[in-house]
Order: C-alpha cells, then structure tokens, then sequence
DNA sequence: TTCAACTTGTGACAAAAGTCACTTTTTACT
DNA sequence: AGTAAAAAGTGACTTTTGTCACAAGTTGAA
C-alpha cells in the first residue's frame, strides 16, 4: 500500500512531494525500511545500491581512521537524505564513509538507479540535493575551523548541543567514551573537559548521563 | 568572438561541452576574465552573481575566523568550478567562504541566473556538480582526519604535497609565515615542523623557497 | 547482597602546540 | 657597499592534549 508511504514524504520531504509527477515516481520505486539504533546501513567500502530518505530517527555518519579510530562527521535527520551516497552512487565508486543508526529510524528507500533516472528528470530533486549539500558542507567546513581555531572544550561543547537539540532532550544518556569515540579523543580528555564544563556550569553531570545548558 | 571561448570550454570542461545545445548556452551568456595571483574573487558575506568555471591557473577557498585568522579549505584547479558559490547561489545566501587567486587565472563566467536555469534544464551541468562537490568533500573529510588524528607535522606534509602537485613543481616559493597562515597555525610551529621534515629528508628547506621530496 | 561489568575519577608524566622575546640570516634597494 | 625589511632560527616557558596505571563509584543481574 501505497498510501501510508504518500503520507511520509508529504509530510518529510515537502519540497520534493509538492511535485505530483516526482511524488508519484517515487512512490511507485521506493520501500520503507524500519532499523534500530546500533544498525550499520552504510559501510565503508560498499557500494551504493539504495539512496535513503529518513522519514524518522537519526543517523550518524562517521569516516574510519586506519588506527580503528573514527570520527563523526555529521547527522542526518528526518527529512534528509545522506549526501556521501549520492555523489559515491552518481560517481559509482565505493561509499568512503559508514553509516550508523542513532535512534530508531524509518527510511524510504530508493534504489540507485531510479535515483538517477530521478535526478535527470526532475530539477527538484537536485534542488533539493543542492540544499543538503550545502548543509553539510556548512557543517564539515564548522567542524574543521573548531578543530583549527577551538581547543577541544569547544568541541566537546558543541557536540553535546548538537545531540541535545538533534535528539530533543537536554538531558542525554551518554557516556564519555561514547563521546571521546565520537570526537576521535580519548576517555579520559573528554572527561576532565566535562568536569570543567560542569564547573562553568554549562553541563551537569551524572553517571551515564550528561544534562546540558543553554 | 566566441570561438575561443568555445575552445577554453572544449579543452577543459569536455563533460558539458560535449552536449551541443548546452555548450552553445554556456557560450552565449559567459564571458572570460583573467585574474592576478592576490585578487581576492570571492568574499564572506558576499552574494553570489556568477559561477566561476576555471579554465587556467589555481585558486585557494578560505574560511575566515572570527580572530583574524583563516583556513585553506581546499584548492579549485582548472575544470573546476566553486561548490560553495553553486550552493550559495541556489540558496540565494552570501557567501560563507573567501576565493583567492593563487595562480594567475581566467576565468569562464556564467551569470547566476542562467546558471540556475541551465542546471534545470541539462542533466550533464548537474553531473559536472555532483562530480566536483564529491571531490571537495572527500577534501573536506580528508582533512578533518588529519587534524583528528594526526599531528601538525602530517598537516604540514601534506600541505607541501598539495602544493608541489598543483602547481606542478617540486620547489615551492613559500614561507613558512604563509604556511602557518593557510593552516591556522603560527610560524614558529611551522618552521619546527619544517626543520624536523627536512631532518626526515621529506623536504629541502631554502630562504623563501621549498623543494618537496616523494 | 554480592559480584562483575561498566563508568568515572585521578595523579603523574610525556608529547605536542602555542607564546614570547629575542637573534641571525637573507634579500632587495638605494 | 650599506642598510632596512623580510624571513628564518632559537631558547625558555605555558598550555593543551594524550598516555598510563590504578582507584572508586554505580548498576544490574544472579
């Protein structure tokens, strides 16, 4: 049925819906796929074979270090699409980056190649990739001026807003491995960081759970 | 004339002019313009009225930050043309990068509006776009690697082998002021850093100039 | 409740990067 | 040749970040 997968990208992707002849395309091509927090949908090394559009959850996409470290580069949320597939996936060569379900996610999938016959049908499609393009170039270019011109207490700070307000709870159930492994730091960094955050009383600390002000 | 517009389009944007009808549009409404090494061709804060097309020479994109400082976010060689122009311009927003001229340059300009209508109207300009912003962000994400996980001798090296290789020579005229300047960091740094890589035998170091090894 | 696993705290130290205050070298002009 | 400006060198010191080793707190299940 049809009608349920209408409702999702109506109400997620507006600016692609509001196109009948689009609207109606993907429908006819597209699934909807449930996943749970912890599930890997893009791997490092693969090759494309579906774009995903997040109807709900959130995704963290993450760059692998040859060490086993690794460092998350961005989110994508409902009403996104994941900007590495689609150029990997146009350019057909191997997705260099992973990614990983954050909170339980439905995802309107399109297979690749209906995504390109897509792209060169409908300007809208490419309007609207244009856009997420720029929003995570926004976001990578951020990252590196902090990493640059911030030590990492402002890394550390702006990453928990980011899950505060991406996640909708101040109050997060983290742990600072968890986030050391996230910023590509370590354990004990991050939570002397958190400590002296505390003491500014930016954050609040508790056992497996970060409370986060302002 | 436009003959050797079309030939500057032939020789080194051969994915759009490949298609008649969209080369012929390119030709009819840009124009060539012809840069020095310094010309600073794009601001922050500016609105995007063209798209540049670089057909020869070299240009650097910074981030400026707010303490006077500013970081090379990544080079556009000839072929290319700037992601974030092309996104700022599809948003209608300023600009959020500065473009300086590095290599005396010439420029192929397209007007916004008849690049905005181009890209709806010929699959291959949005090819040519996918292919460019995939390159800029395996650049991007390639150097947030660096500075996560490693030190500023690597930054530094790589810096002088992206330098070496676009502009296609092995002796850099460059001082280590500039360098610390494109990397956010101070001279001192540098010229340790460059001592230290010479002491390797990865470089030679000489007053204002470089020689690159590997 | 008791233990094991997980999470956090902490001191001591090392390494990396930035800062300051100079000196020395080189270059380009007059 | 003489000199001012630019470029590079350098020591001493601070701050930031990472590393190691181990202690202590917290949680949940047997």
């Amino acid at each position: 049925m049809n009608s349920t997968v209408d409702q999702l990208l109506s109400n997620h992707f507006p600016s692609l819906a509001k196109f009948p002849e689009l609207r109606d395309e993907i429908l006819e091509i597209s699934e909807v796929h449930a996943f749970q927090s912890g599930d890997v949908i893009l791997r490092e090394g693969q090759y494309i074979k579906v774009i995903p559009l997040l109807v709900s959850g959130l995704l963290k996409v993450y760059k692998e270090d040859l060490n086993g470290g690794e460092v998350l580069l961005y989110y994508i949320k409902s009403g996104e699409s994941c900007v590495m597939s689609i150029t990997a996936m146009m350019k057909g060569v191997q997705s260099s980056v992973k990614g990983v379900v954050e909170e339980t996610a439905e995802i309107l999938v399109v297979p690749a190649g209906a995504a390109i016959s897509i792209a060169k049908k409908y300007p809208a499609w490419n309007t609207f990739m244009y856009d997420l393009f720029s929003a995570k170039y926004d976001e990578l270019i951020h990252m590196i001026t902090t990493l640059t011109f911030e030590n990492k207490d402002v890394l550390v700070h702006e990453y928990l807003q980011n899950e505060a307000k991406l996640k909708g709870s101040n109050t997060l159930k983290i742990t600072h491995q968890k986030i050391a492994k996230d910023l590509g730091s370590t354990r004990e960094v991050v939570s002397r960081i958190l400590k002296k955050l505390e003491h500014n009383g930016q954050v609040k600390l508790r056992q497996g759970e970060i409370e986060v002000f302002e």
